[in-house]
DNA sequence: GTCCATGCAAACGATTTGCATGCGT
DNA sequence: ACGCATGCAAATCGTTTGCATGGAC
């Protein structure tokens, strides 16, 4: 289990309780929607702003501590920042689980020089939906 | 080279010639945002409202003769629906690349039940940003 | 004490909607 | 002739900005 203030102290951000808060609300959820999660933190800072939560997401994305998915019919997610890792998106419970990313394809494209970052996504059905 | 018409044929869609030329600009562009769209189609219609390019991608997304997809750091453009395919985007010139999606990584993670779709983005840079 | 963060309201951009008219079938 | 498509304007939604106050360092 990562230490959320350790993350913020690496970073030039100052350690606020409401980034904490937010840190740990995306760290329970694995991935989380900005609509959900400004929900999640007004349970516990009811006056927090939207405009902070963006402004937050924004500011911890630039610091490299968090990262955004965009699963194809889905809003926007955001998860902690961690190593290369792909997505299984279950189209029926609409859940996000992280795997390993090994071997992809390389695909023998001639206008390619060199691969820096992949992106996958993978869509089905969980074993939990499949199941019932 | 595919026929555009026949696309509109075979689904519930009228046949209009806004749509036909939105459809061309896309094949002819591969890969476009909807406002270089809506800019190219109004050099044909220039009475055009961007309603207009609105409901049509809307409606030929729904017809499933439209993809739209969504690389990082780029706005979403759209390509005419083809088969299963990854995508490379060049991060100098934002170029985006088709090639063919082999032997993806089987993830070994129990909760998969089984893949049904698969959409996969590699970033890097083309030998034409490369070799200047 | 300084500077960044917060919270509110207003602004903004992208997309959608309602409605009257036009066009494909 | 009917019903969907178009084009305009207005409405809506998500996100960002400006600014005064508060809090971290």
């Amino acid at each position: 289990m990562q230490d959320i203030s350790a993350l913020l102290q690496n970073s030039a951000l100052k350690i606020t309780p409401q980034r904490l808060t937010i840190l740990s609300i995306i760290r329970k959820y694995g991935h989380i929607a900005i609509d959900e999660l400004y929900e999640q933190i007004r349970s516990v800072y009811p006056t927090i702003s939207l405009a902070t939560v963006y402004k937050n997401i924004n500011a911890l994305q630039d610091a490299n501590i968090i990262a955004q998915i965009h699963p194809q019919m889905q809003k926007p997610k955001f998860e902690l920042k961690k190593q290369q890792h792909g997505h299984f998106i279950c189209k029926v419970c609409q859940s996000v689980y992280d795997f390993k990313l090994q071997n992809i394809c390389s695909p023998n494209l001639d206008i390619i020089d060199d691969i820096e970052e992949k992106e996958v996504y993978l869509y089905g059905v969980c074993k939990k939906c499949k199941g019932e």
